[in-house]
DNA sequence: GAGTATCTTCTACACTTGTAGTACGACAGG
DNA sequence: CCTGTCGTACTACAAGTGTAGAAGATACTC
């Protein structure tokens, strides 16, 4: 439960994530591939997605393997732990952390219908305990 | 509905959001006022809270009002509207901006139980629609 | 009225982030 | 072999942020 030292304060910015998105659906992907991917959204120099991972590396998000002279990056932190982690965040310093208030919010604007609600509820009901 | 220009991206800091807590549980406050209120969570120099004031001021977050040697600021985004853009930013970033995938998580990660849920549906179910 | 306590403004500085150019090494094609 | 090409590493720079000191204006206290 503590044998690594960079987990807790996984907050990324919005490039940072989708730099990590690509990763975390391909397992393991070259800055040309993540540059490809990205190209869509964004155009990126194929520098600037190279020195994002860098910094992503340097912070312990992904780690890089060498490959002849290309380099492969894979992500060390899990999407749900980073979902956790900036859900905490938002909780925290949003809502007072109160993760009813955010609930209620997200019903009152409309993002979440009753529908919804029961649907979770049936899930929740079906899967009570979550490990950990 | 389109009289000002500011709103939108109105993303906030942790800090800043500090700030704006401050201010909007007050109404009105001089410097001294929110850093005696910060006080208890952070040390800051007065000068140090003068400056994010007159930053978010910069921003058109907060309006200040000069009273004597003294401003007082107010803030000029509600806070239900800075929780919309931010929750949306979230929502946006880390759940592919679908709703439903923030309440699954919060329900999988405990953070709203079943009694939750159902406390919130009554809530909807009394109040269907949010005129904006 | 002089000294002291307050305030705001300016300036500063270290960091992070988005963005990309330059330099340099390795490799493939002719 | 020579020359592009591709890829990484390094450097750069403008913004934004957290943090605060210095300077200057004012007001309060004796």
């Amino acid at each position: 439960m503590s044998q690594d030292e960079d987990n807790s304060d996984v907050s990324l910015s919005e490039l940072q994530l989708e730099l990590m998105h690509a990763l975390w659906s391909r397992g393991e992907a070259s800055v040309a591939d993540i540059a490809a991917a990205l190209a869509e959204s964004r155009d990126l120099a194929h520098t600037t997605v190279a020195t994002v991972l860098t910094r992503l590396a340097r912070r312990g998000m992904v780690e890089a393997r060498r490959d002849g002279r290309q380099l492969l990056y894979r992500a060390t932190v899990a999407e749900p732990e980073v979902r956790r982690s900036m859900v905490g965040d938002l909780l925290r310093t949003v809502f007072a952390g109160d993760p009813k208030a955010l609930l209620a919010h997200l019903v009152s604007e409309r993002d979440v219908s009753t529908r919804d609600l029961e649907r979770v509820r049936g899930l929740l009901a079906r899967k009570p305990a979550k490990p950990r």
